[in-house]
DNA sequence: GCGACAG
DNA sequence: ATCTTGTCGC
């Protein structure tokens, strides 16, 4: 496992992303959608009690059935700053994932991998520290620009920055629903990370494997707190 | 210089 | 992200 240290400051973590953004690979295709496993990872937050709640969810790609699920509660180790958000959330996805007996296979996040400031975001992250496949799939454009997809489920337009590139994808995962937003993480091409979170949404706009991690994590932020985990007396 | 800004 | 009732619809 490489380094996933949290930094003292915003200047230093972004020292970091420019670093580890270099062991980032894009010239690999990843697992065919269908096929193998996906797991999706999410987290919850209770500030008052200073708490991060993480899931993963591993799912069979074909069925989509539920394989495996694990939990990990820890304490926010970095405030919530756009272009950060690795640094908040990370620590804790990992320690779930790493308690995982199944092989993730290709792990979806909620939020972007290349369509980043620095290209660098959580899915990259996530990827690189922990050398699995990975991709982004957000619910808002961030700082991007988009036109609409067409009005079918399964329609995309490019995502693209300020310089006119295309960093992800608009993806129009339902008819008529407002698309989601895909971006390559880590070791996963732009059309397989788009054609996986199609099949992974044949119900709703969200794919099915973010929307088991969020209501697990939820139960599980719910749960420490029940446990009497933030507490001092 | 002042916003906007994944979760 | 998170705070939240009722309500419309399959």
């Amino acid at each position: 496992m490489k380094s996933l240290r949290t930094p003292a400051d915003e200047a230093e973590a972004c020292a970091i992303q420019d670093e580890l953004r270099t062991r980032v690979v894009l010239d690999e295709p990843g697992p065919p959608p269908g096929t193998g496993f996906v797991t999706g990872v999410d987290v919850a937050y209770d500030d008052e009690r200073d708490l991060v709640a993480a899931a993963a969810v591993v799912i069979d790609a074909a069925t989509l059935a539920v394989v495996e699920e694990a939990t990990a509660v820890g304490r926010v180790a970095f405030p919530y700053v756009p272009g950060l958000l690795a640094f908040r959330e990370l620590p804790t996805v990992v320690a779930a994932l790493e308690s995982l007996t199944t092989d993730p296979g290709l792990v979806v996040c909620d939020g972007y991998g290349q369509a980043h400031p620095r290209r660098f975001g959580l899915a990259s992250h996530l990827g690189v520290v922990t050398g699995l496949a990975a991709m982004g799939v957000a619910k808002n454009p961030f700082t991007f620009t988009y036109e609409q997809p067409d009005h079918h489920r399964g329609a995309v337009s490019p995502l693209l920055d300020g310089t006119g590139e295309e960093v992800g994808r608009a993806l129009r995962t339902q008819d008529g629903v407002k698309p989601v937003f895909v971006s390559v993480g880590h070791r996963v091409s732009l059309d397989n990370a788009c054609a996986h979170a199609l099949r992974l949404a044949p119900a709703f706009r969200l794919p099915e494997s973010t929307r088991a991690a969020d209501t697990l994590c939820r139960r599980a932020l719910h749960e420490a707190i029940g446990t009497g985990f933030g507490t001092t007396t």
